[in-house]
RNA sequence: GGGCCCGUAGCUCAAUUGGUCAGAGCAGAGCGCUCAUAACGCUUUGGUUGGGGGUUCGAGUCCCUCCGGGCCUACCA
């Protein structure tokens, strides 16, 4: 049994999620999670929201509510969301607990002591109708290349320039709309990581086997202009982790807190501790997960994210780690993943384009989305969804494959045999050569989930579905029911524990519908098919189960076409 | 501007380090079955693998170039 650490790219407070957002990291890792699990292993599965930053202030502030308040509610919200999509993290923590402003301040310590700290003082736009230090983004004014009237501070969106803010005419404050800006001198501090970015290249070169869309991101920070960056880790707000040396305060810094790229990642860990706390456990719980020194050097590390993380997590976290001096434990494997687009153009939290997480639930259950989104995710370039290829997938792959199978083998027994697995006949060389086409069927899944092929690991599961159906047809105990009914008998009992086989197989993708082929079953029985020839023999003749409900029910085109026009855009 | 990824049958995608790899699912066509959510099974029509050039005994698979699409470019996260 291996100890497996999975943690997903946490996702921010300030709104509920789309399904791109969904797809790019926390759904892949509950595949994974789940998965590991199913095969024996001790899986910690690690989640929470990142609570601070500008956005979230902001977020806060149009809703009225203080930013604790609004955070607490959001993340209540989104954990809700979390449990409806059958998401299995282990604990889903908060980028503002406790737990993280101790570790996130401890880190800061470290890096300090070892001298990966640097403070800078720079100039930076205060905005006096706001209150507030203005991000380079929420600054607004004209290009002086091309004169466009909204451009960013950072960059202008319509001749895509690079741009200071100083550069902008008539700057103002994206949030307020405000011109009584000034230039105010702050000191701030500085991850040093460029004094790594040997130590990172060399650990980098080492991970032969991520996928390129990771590497390539990294190398690209690594080399790019004069090579990496230093990094600011720290920002003029209120909401926050306070900026402190450990346990100590940090002189000349009163009043700022860490930047949220900083504190983020550390709340993996964090995250990991509150989970002991939750439990009632102490420290060593969640450190031998964690500190190679007490228990870790066993754990195997993987990240998922969208490829917009990539740079935070193969750079600017391991930078923290390794600077820190201190045995924690590095990452062993990063899944990234590309964007999901929505019917011809992005997903738009702000414009309100494509479906949410709290639509999605609201339409269909979690298992629907679950299929189709893992079937579809954006592993080796952006994927697309459409309302047609979600209808026409859902409806083929899960009612008329999985769900038709469930129904036909449970409804033909019960008006020929009873609501018993009946008894009677033998299976012969027939069955074995199902058997031994599941049984490699089966393996080439494994490996597939092994290697986090999200892609394969569906289609091989959906080839195993449609060998039921096959062998069914073949079988045809319809008719042999007519001459030999112990000879229909043996073919029902087979497909019986073909259903309990594939509700065991595909739990990882649609946790609840195997659930429920279970439940009517009446089976408990979840080992995993080692054996695929002992599989099939868990359930008895004379066990009794119940005809399940539909399984899955068909999306109409009128569905179809109501749902494009309600989700196309002005949600609000 | 720089960097990266992609362009394979109508659609969505597969093809270990170059050597039966030109495939699967969907859609289309034909046949069969009737247990089932008008579901299932079998057979079958589709591609000179974006264009051109090159390396090689042999290239979707390597190199060059052109065309087309996408992403990233560091204080929003």
């Amino acid at each position: 049994m291996a100890r497996i650490l999975i943690t997903s790219a946490i996702p921010y407070i300030n709104g509920i999620k789309h399904l791109g957002n969904l797809v790019g990291s926390q759904l892949p890792a509950d595949l994974f999670a789940r998965y590991m699990r199913a095969r024996g292993h001790e899986v910690m599965f690690i989640c929470a929201t990142d609570e601070h930053g500008t956005p979230a202030e902001l977020a806060a502030a149009k809703a009225g509510k203080p930013v604790a308040e609004y955070c607490a509610e959001m993340h209540a919200v989104q954990k809700g969301l979390s449990d409806g999509f059958g998401l299995s993290f282990d604990h889903f923590g908060r980028s503002s607990s406790e737990r993280n402003h101790e570790l996130t301040q401890h880190f800061a310590g470290k890096l300090w002591e070892n001298g990966y700290i640097e403070e800078v003082t720079e100039r930076q736009v205060y905005s006096q109708a706001d209150g507030r230090f203005l991000p380079d983004r929420y600054i607004e004014g004209t290009c002086p290349n091309c004169g466009y009237e909204k451009a960013r501070g950072d960059q202008c969106e319509n001749c895509t320039k690079q741009l200071d803010p100083t550069d902008l005419i008539n700057p103002r404050s994206a949030i307020s709309g405000s011109t009584d800006l000034e230039v105010r001198e702050t000191k701030h501090l500085y991850l040093r990581q460029s004094l790594l970015k040997d130590r990172l290249e060399a650990w980098i070169d080492s991970k032969t086997d991520w996928p390129v869309l990771t590497t390539s991101i990294a190398r690209k920070w690594l080399h790019d202009g004069d090579g990496l960056r230093d990094r600011g880790i720290t920002r003029d707000l209120d909401w926050g982790v306070p900026v402190r040396r450990g346990g100590e305060p940090w002189p000349g810094m009163e009043g700022k807190v860490f930047y949220v790229w900083f504190d983020a990642p550390i709340e993996y860990i964090a995250a990991t501790a509150e989970w002991a706390d939750a439990h009632g456990l102490g420290e060593p719980a969640w450190r031998r997960w964690w500190r190679t020194d007490e228990g870790a050097d066993d754990v195997r590390y993987v990240q998922f994210m969208g490829k917009d993380n990539v740079p935070f997590h193969t750079l600017s976290f391991p930078a923290t780690i390794m600077g820190s001096g201190e045995p924690w434990k590095l990452v062993d494997y990063i899944k990234s993943f590309n964007y999901l687009n929505y019917d011809g153009g992005q997903f738009s939290t702000s414009q309100g384009r494509g479906v949410f997480m709290d639509d999605a639930l609201d339409l269909l259950p979690a298992d629907y989305w679950r299929w189709w989104l893992l079937r579809n995710v954006p592993e080796n370039a952006d994927a697309e969804f459409t309302w047609e290829h979600f209808q026409a997938t859902v409806n083929k792959d899960l009612a008329d494959v999985l769900g038709n199978l469930a129904s036909r083998v449970t409804k033909f027994c019960r008006s020929r045999f009873g609501e018993a697995v009946p008894e009677g006949g033998t299976t012969g060389a027939f069955e074995a050569a199902l058997i031994a086409r599941l049984d490699k069927r089966v393996r080439a899944y494994e490996d597939h989930m092994e290697a986090m092929e999200i892609r394969k690991a569906a289609a091989e599961l959906r080839a195993l579905w449609a060998e039921g159906n096959e062998f069914l047809q073949e079988a045809a105990p319809w008719a042999a029911f007519k001459e030999d009914p112990a000879r229909a008998a043996a073919t029902i009992r087979l497909a019986f524990n073909l259903i309990r086989f594939y509700a065991v197989i595909s739990r990882p993708f649609i946790p609840d519908a195997s659930a429920r082929l279970m439940a009517a079953l009446r089976c408990e029985d979840w080992t995993w098919p080692d054996d695929v020839n002992r599989a099939l023999t868990v359930l008895p003749a004379g066990h009794a189960f119940e005809v399940p409900e539909v399984l899955f029910r068909k999306i109409t085109d009128d569905e179809r076409e109501a749902w494009r026009a309600r989700f196309a855009g002005g949600r609000g």
